[in-house]
DNA sequence: TCCTCGGTTCGATGATCATCAAACCGATGT
DNA sequence: ACATCGGTTTGATGATCATCGAACCGAGGA
């Protein structure tokens, strides 16, 4: 298991909302969030091609919503949940509950 | 006081999450919250023109989370805190919370 | 009646952004 | 050594969207 990000900060609370009120990532987050730990990226989406995803985890990765991780040479994306609810208290979490 | 809207659906999560991502919206929504009822136009905002800010007012409005009435001839703006809670428990007032 | 004031609507412009295909890259397997 | 597989990067395209000025509109006031 390598690391690949060296836990960056959490983004603006205006980056994690621009990165959720999108529906393609809101549902990679939800995805991650119900794994419960590191996921290979093709689990976590279907209807966009490769690169739109990578671009989708990028974003998710800069607002520090997600980290980024190598488990036996694949690249796996987790959510920092902990982490952004320590800066946002309840905002993701809420998010996660609706449905 | 006239009402202009007859109390309609709080908008999609995808929604209300994409209207208070945009920070002069939010700006916008943290001072109708900070208000606590009714406030004109004019306090919600400062740096954008006229035309802009009712385009923002318009947005918010379509998802539900503000309100508009008019009150002695002026149109004013109302955060529909309560409602918004009800679909989506923690969601706004957590964000609210935040600073 | 005319003017002003607060707010909305219209039309246009520029920027941002989601999307894709193609090329690339590192690791694994043959 | 070569091919494959998962994922990223690049470059381009089209759509969405924030922004503005100007025209418009309804309500009061002079």
């Amino acid at each position: 298991m390598t690391d690949t990000g060296e836990r960056a900060e959490v983004g603006s609370l205006q980056e994690v909302l621009a990165a959720v009120s999108d529906p393609v990532r809101l549902e990679m987050v939800r995805r991650m969030y119900a794994e419960g730990g590191p996921a290979p990226c093709a689990q976590l989406y279907d209807d966009v091609s490769k690169s739109t995803a990578s671009h989708h985890f990028k974003i998710l990765r800069e607002a520090g919503v997600t980290d980024r991780s190598v488990i036996g040479g694949q690249t796996h994306q987790e959510l920092r949940l902990d982490d952004v609810e320590a800066a946002y208290p309840g905002v993701l979490s809420s998010i996660l509950a609706v449905r």
